[in-house]
DNA sequence: TGACTTTATCTGCTTAGCCGGTTACATCAC
DNA sequence: GTGATGTAACCGGCTAAGCAGATAAAGTCA
């Protein structure tokens, strides 16, 4: 399959656009900021970010135990104005402000806590002491 | 399935691509001039063409026994955007001279004989003494 | 009418992708 | 060291998409 093709391919669900578009819309985020973002499982987060890995579309950053994944520096002027345009368009959908309300919600709260950990429940956003 | 995810998929195949390199670079072409161009059985073309024509890329005209296939009128413009993007791209790759070299000779020999009638074989390019 | 051409679709099969669940590995805290 | 945590990769099942080949539908021509 031809690189242009495998581009495609990568972007052809709906998750990893979703995956994408917090992607461009912040610096860089960590697996369980996105596992948070795009309600959906480790594994299934894991698994959708290294099919965008593989098409050079993402990058990731390992420190300490996270997993910090960002856009990808593209080298190709053409294959850049695809993401410059993907990104428009994410931009451009009815879903777009109520994600970007969750984005900014979620950093916030990540932002008081100061890392990830069990945001699942049995932890009180209040409850910071013990850390 | 979201209508951008749908794009990328139909997009997301090389057969496809090539299809549309050479509507884009024609004015319509049908299902026999696109079998013979791409290599390809007269049933995958078709399947192809239909998956490109439910996906809003491309058109269709009946005339007589043959259907015509042309790029589809596109009204939102980012959507055009992705297309003239994609024009380009698929104008830029490696294969596109052999193609291009292709697609004309084949319109060439078409004009001669006036029809697509049976291309696969039994029928030398220099005999047309019969016609 | 009947043979032929062109195209779309159906059928049976194979392959690829997605999923939930689990495991393996690395790191950190103790 | 042990245990907890974050992440990636693996496994088995399921579904969608792909293919070759056959057939159907609609038109043309004799």
């Amino acid at each position: 399959m031809t690189p242009l093709a495998q581009f495609f391919k990568a972007l052809a669900d709906d998750a990893r656009l979703e995956i994408l578009f917090y992607l461009l819309n912040s610096d860089e985020l960590c697996v369980c900021d996105l596992m948070e973002l795009i309600h959906m499982t480790q594994s299934k987060t894991s698994r959708h970010l290294a099919t965008l890995r593989h098409a050079g579309l993402v990058q990731d950053r390992r420190e300490a135990v996270w997993s910090y994944y960002s856009m990808a520096p593209i080298a190709d002027p053409t294959h850049a104005a695809f993401i410059e345009l993907l990104h428009r368009s994410l931009n451009a959908q009815s879903s777009t402000p109520k994600r970007r309300e969750r984005l900014n919600t979620w950093l916030e709260t990540k932002k008081c806590r100061g890392s990830c950990t069990t945001p699942k429940e049995a932890m009180p956003p209040a409850q910071v002491s013990e850390g």
